[in-house]
Parts: C-alpha cells; structure tokens; sequence
DNA sequence: TTGATCCACCTTGTATACGAACTTTGGACA
DNA sequence: TGTCCAAAGTTCGTATACAAGGTGGATCAA
C-alpha cells in the first residue's frame, strides 16, 4: 500500500494532515459545536492550502462531524442525545456485520482476531495509564477484522464514520469510566466463539450486546 | 434555500451537475463497476474543471458508488450481494430512525405522512407508465418525512447514502417486477398508525418489513 | 427615528498551472 | 533470453488567482 501516508506525522499528505488536524480539533474540543468552519483559518491552522482543507471538510461533512449550512461548513452538535444514537447505530450495522462475517469469515481471520485477543490480555496484565490509547488500536484492529470478514465494500463504507467517531468522542466525554479492558476482551472472546461456531444469530447478538456495553449515559438523560 | 440549485438543468452549479451526471451514469450503467473514473475525462463529460469533479468524486465515494484505491477511484461494485447488503442495512436503519421518530414526531408530520399516502393513492388510481417516476419521489419524500421527525443530524448522514442508492439500482436491475404500489402505500398506511400512536417496537418493525419487502433476489442466489 | 437601498467586504466556488508520484515501456547488460 | 534500470508519459495532489454570491453596515430619504 502507500508509504507515502505511512511517514512521520510532519510529512503526511496535506490532505490527510488536515483531516487529521481539524477532526481532532473538533473532537477534543478545540473546535466547539456550531464553530464556522472557515477555509483560510483552517487553511492557515493545519499548515496547507485552502484546497486540502475542501478535501478535509468534505470527509467530515460526510462523517457526520461537521454540517453544511448554506455555502459553509459548522462543527456539528454532539448532544448526549446524536452520541447515544451513533451508538445505537453502530450496534446495528456491526451487529449486521458480524451476521455476514459469520458465513464468510476464513481461519486465518480467525486466527488473527485470536491473536488480538491474546495481544489485549497482555496489554491488560502489563497496565499502565496510556494501556487505554493502546487498548483503541487494538480494539479496532479487532472491529475492522471483522468488518473486512464481510467481503463488503458497501458495507465498510457505512460503518467507518459511525465507527470511528463515537469512540473518539467517548474518549472525550467520559472515558475514564468506561467498560473495562478485561470485560471487553471477554466479550470479544464471545465474539470470537461466535464466528468460530459459524453462527450468524449468536454473532449479531454478541457484537451487538458488545457495543451497546460501552454505551455512555446509562440513565438516559436525553428525551427518550 | 438557495435558490442556485433550483434552476434548470444546465444552469446548476458545476460541483453539483457534475455530482449528478457523474451519478446517473454509473447508476445507469454507463459506467460500468470497475471502470476507471480519471478526472479529466469526467470533467469534459461534465463540461467542468477537474476540482468540481473532485469534489463530486468525494461525495461519490462517501456514499459507496465509487471507491478509492491507490490515487484513483474506481466505480463501486454492485454485485447482487452487495444490493442485498445495502437492502439490509437499509431496513436495519430507517428501522431505527421510525423507532426513535415514533416518539418524537409532531402532528404537523403526521399530517404531512397522510397527505402523502393520500397522493400516492390518487397515483394509483391514474395509472400510467411513468407513474413509477412520480412514485418514487412521493416515496422518498415519506420516507424523508420519517427521517426529518427523527431530529437526528447524525442519523440523517448515515442513512442517505444507503437510501439513494439501492433505490436508483433497484430501478435499474429489476424494476418492473417490484412491489407494487398499492401493497406499498398499505405499509406506509400501516407506518403512519405505528408512528402516529407513539409506539416504537412497533414503528420499526413496520418500516423494517416494509424496506425488506422491497428487498429483490428473493431467491437467494447469494451466499447466504 | 425608522426604513430601505446600495455598496463594500468577506467567504466560498471554480479554473488552471505546476509539481510529485506511479506506471509503463524501452533498452542495455548479464 | 531474461532481468533490471532508467526515462518518459500519465494521472493525481496542491497552490493560487479570479469570479460570484451573500451579508452586514452605512447612508439617505420619508
């Protein structure tokens, strides 16, 4: 694949840089809910033209990280309320993803998630307060595994903003709270047993549960 | 809104013409899955500079109708299966967009849906070959109604990509046989009494089975 | 004082030129 | 004859200049 995307974070693409620049802006923070958007700031902010930043806010418009309003773009809202909905959503459509792993999946992805089970065990025994950020990588390296177990393009497609963005804004929120590595890495056990046996209904069943776990929010403040 | 989308075909913004043609004709097939998509070439298709193409190659991959690899994109492959991914996906979420609509919508928004109905109603009473065309928007614009009362930005995003696009293949691939609009007007009537008394489970399982219904290949002639 | 109209600025949309990266083809050498 | 390297061509990525549209403020008239 592309090395070029693979240096050191000052020689990244200036598209990507600025992707990756304004998203964590707007995910820690640093970029409020209904901020305007402006090219030539963001141009100016991450280094680069204004035709990388297009690129960028093009990407997040459609991650549904930002909202286009008349000719602009603003930071979108994150109310307790859209969080709890993109969690939902993502139990959904990984809980559907996993339905279609389960006939599709071969051994050596097996094999691998295997692994990465193994490989957060380690991370789990080992601790450390930065074991969390580690933790996310493999966590997703984990979901994604799964996600390309489905051999569908459209599929992946779909999930990835609905993936990627909640997490990070749960790191945000909350973080400290949340599920725990060893509860997590038992469900992902679960998981695994569930591809492994080839059954799509317990597999649904056990992302879908999985996710939904490490839903913020518990005691429903919002409107439903 | 504004008012410089709203003009005739050839008077649209470039970005957005090019976004379209660009569309149509990987959805008409004209451009077939796998073709290469070079910006030049769409951009003398579409009588536009490569950076409006650009743009409408970012939405087009977003929404799963072209996919990048290395530097390029390449037009989506459709696959039976992957049409029976995006049916599925489909129902799973505006399943969930009714279910939280079922508690939020507002009686204007009823009314709205029963107007709807009622439209769709007198199209079936007239008849016509082309009134296939017109039920389509009647349709989409029920089914919009649903997402609007879902008061979700997040949800929105999520779904449209996954609404347009089976839908415009459908047309394509089978058509013809379809639903039938009668029966499918019975399930928006049967939508409209869900929504309309609040009741979640039921409102999406209604719109679940009604997305479902629509599902082609009902044979299986995929993998699962 | 209030209303409307016009002008100026601010932001985005488009076109184009340039540079970089990848691919392919031709030749030379082992 | 096969392989490897080099060079050219092609395509994309970026920067920038320019155009268009919209918004806010200021000024003038009623």
């Amino acid at each position: 694949m592309s090395q070029a995307e693979q240096i050191e974070d000052g020689a990244l693409r200036p598209a990507v840089r600025a992707y990756l620049v304004i998203r964590d802006a707007i995910l820690s923070g640093e970029l409020a809910s209904g901020t305007h958007l402006r090219e030539e700031t963001l141009a100016s902010m991450t280094g680069t033209s204004r035709t990388p930043v297009r690129d960028a806010l093009g990407r997040l418009v459609a991650e549904g990280l930002a909202v286009e309003e008349n000719r602009s773009r603003y930071v979108a809202d994150f109310s307790p309320s859209e969080i709890m909905v993109m969690f939902d959503l993502r139990a959904r459509l990984e809980g559907y993803a996993a339905r279609l792993a389960a006939s599709r999946i071969t051994a050596p992805e097996l094999d691998e998630l295997a692994r990465l089970i193994e490989e957060i065990d380690a991370l789990d025994m080992a601790g450390g307060r930065d074991a969390t950020d580690e933790f996310l990588v493999l966590n997703d390296a984990f979901h994604g595994c799964i996600l390309q177990a489905t051999r569908s393009t459209q599929l992946r497609m779909m999930i990835r903003p609905v993936m990627s963005a909640p997490v990070a804004l749960l790191k945000r929120h909350i973080m400290a709270q949340s599920i725990g590595i060893r509860a997590s890495n038992d469900q992902h056990r679960e998981i695994h047993r569930a591809l492994a046996s080839g059954n799509p209904d317990w597999a649904e069943a056990a992302v879908k549960a999985h996710v939904i776990s490490t839903k913020p929010f518990r005691k429903a403040p919002a409107d439903d």
